[in-house]
DNA sequence: TAAATTTACTAAAACGTTTTAGTAAATTAA
DNA sequence: TTAATTTACTAAAACGTTTTAGTAAATTTA
């Protein structure tokens, strides 16, 4: 034992002298550094903005940092970033992931670094995973529309080819079978991730022109919001007429005229959740089983 | 001069081993990162994030890569964060300042480190600055309300005590003096920053109110969005008796009904210029004069 | 050709911590 | 009381690079 003496003594000394531990030098004798590693699709889309926001305030409060990165689902630069984050000797990370970058999240586990998954799940993959149950959001969403007395409705989406995607492509074409609509391909649009907005704005004004098309539903808030700023370049109104859900709520939805009803996932609740999965790890000694939670989104109906 | 014959061997050896130098190595005998650390009020703010993200997007192509992390105007953790950085030893500094850590960011400059401050000056220092002109731009604002003959408008601004703010505030008052319209100090409503919505909401609702109010300018994007909200939520159109300006363009104003003008700050060209200032000065073996550059910003005006 | 300079290479030091090893002193067990 | 163990402290090794120092060989200069 160490006298209160001393201890207080050396600590006066530590704060006189303006002594800062160099974390370099910390972390390449212990090879790890209270930092967290965040990939992401894009900082610039709103619910990735408020999702690392959230997180690292949440990390912060724990004592670690965040850094972050985008990947603009580019598999190159996605996989630069997790050697980037690899060679700063990240303690974990939080990987909105793509596909094509399996290989190298699957080294990370190898190395038994606490990995998190969120949003989009990669099925090959056996690791954590957080994200929200989109096959049924996107179910409850078009059941929605059904109930309204919709007939012919519409998904937009994009082509990249994640879990999450796909689900929401799903419950849209179960809620059409369930409901015994038919499924009509020319209804569905799937709109590169990279193109440019004026091209994408053509194709879904194409698709605004199909006679009797009374509802859609989009597939990300982008999309969402590219789709209302056509029908107002259409100068189509949202009415009975025709109907429109959006995805990962955004201030636009709640503000426009009428109100745009959107899916909205528990944000705060997604973050919460994958704070505590990876301080769980963290804190423990031994590799803890690899979870898969899901959360229910829900479908905020405005008008 | 090393034979070529030799050079392949070595890089193929390189390869075949799959050494990849440590990072954390090479920062600590170094001094250095090849990271650049962005510190911003808020990355959920989408003009945080929509320039965050050209940031990051720019540096990389330069081979540098880009850490961030929010402040949310908080003096504590904004010192942390330069802390942070320092001691994760970033190669340069892209600062929103906020009032109270002049001496922080002092202390950088005294070590020599490239330091630019954007979208906020801190005056006091003598460090590099990009902005744009938010006291011409606010002027103009008020200049077009006044030319469409409006006399009671109202500013919403911030409480924060930082250049760009107030020179949107100093903007606004000389374009009433130079039209002859009185300062009513009642038509300007300052909130504080990290204030609960409902309350700021009730406080421009009261503004509102005023009768005779016929134009406002917003002094954020977040501002207009809420007042936006609450002008819905009183059911009070935006028409020929009430004229809107935001700030910092956000996709709602856009599709608002009416559109909703704005100020636009040149995100590109700001992105652009804080990054060959940065590149300027670590490409230099010299310690380069400080610039204090200055964007115009754009009126958009929508209807 | 001899001296001076440059080049090529090797070995060791340095960056600033944490971890390990080693030693003396203090405590506990027999 | 003596041996065994624990505690307190000091010194050195380790993390993986880059930089410096040192030496021998090669080249240039006079």
């Amino acid at each position: 034992a160490i006298s209160d003496a001393v201890i207080k003594k050396v600590q006066k000394i530590i704060i006189d002298s303006g002594y800062k531990p160099n974390q370099i030098a910390r972390s390449l004798r212990t090879g790890n550094s209270n930092i967290i590693g965040l990939i992401i699709e894009d900082i610039s889309n709103s619910f990735f903005a408020k999702i690392a926001r959230l997180i690292e305030d949440k990390a912060y409060k724990r004592g670690y940092k965040i850094i972050y990165s985008s990947t603009e689902n580019n598999i190159e630069k996605a996989k630069e970033l997790i050697e980037m984050f690899k060679s700063r000797k990240v303690d974990a990370y939080i990987i909105s992931p793509i596909k094509g970058i399996e290989d190298d999240i699957q080294i990370l586990l190898d190395e038994n670094k606490p990995v998190i998954l969120f949003d989009r799940n990669l099925p090959t993959l056996n690791t954590n995973y957080v994200g929200a149950n989109h096959f049924v959001a996107s179910y409850q969403a078009v059941e929605s529309f059904i109930k309204q007395g919709k007939k012919n409705i519409a998904l937009v989406t994009t082509d990249i080819d994640v879990q999450q995607i796909i689900e929401r492509f799903e419950g849209y074409k179960k809620a059409l079978l369930d409901y015994g609509l038919p499924f009509n391909k020319d209804l569905v649009l799937k709109i590169p991730f990279n193109q440019e907005e004026i091209i994408s704005n053509k194709q879904i004004k194409q698709l605004f022109k199909n006679q009797g098309l009374d509802a859609a539903l989009f597939a990300t808030n982008y999309l969402a919001i590219s789709g209302l700023k056509v029908l107002k370049q259409m100068d189509r109104k949202v009415d009975k007429t025709l109907a429109i859900i959006g995805y990962d709520d955004h201030e636009a939805f709640e503000l426009h005229t009428p109100s745009i009803s959107t899916i909205q996932q528990p944000l705060e609740q997604i973050a919460e959740t994958i704070i505590k999965l990876i301080l769980a790890q963290l804190s423990s000694k031994t590799k803890l089983p690899n979870q898969q939670i899901i959360i229910p989104a829900k479908l905020i109906l405005r008008n």
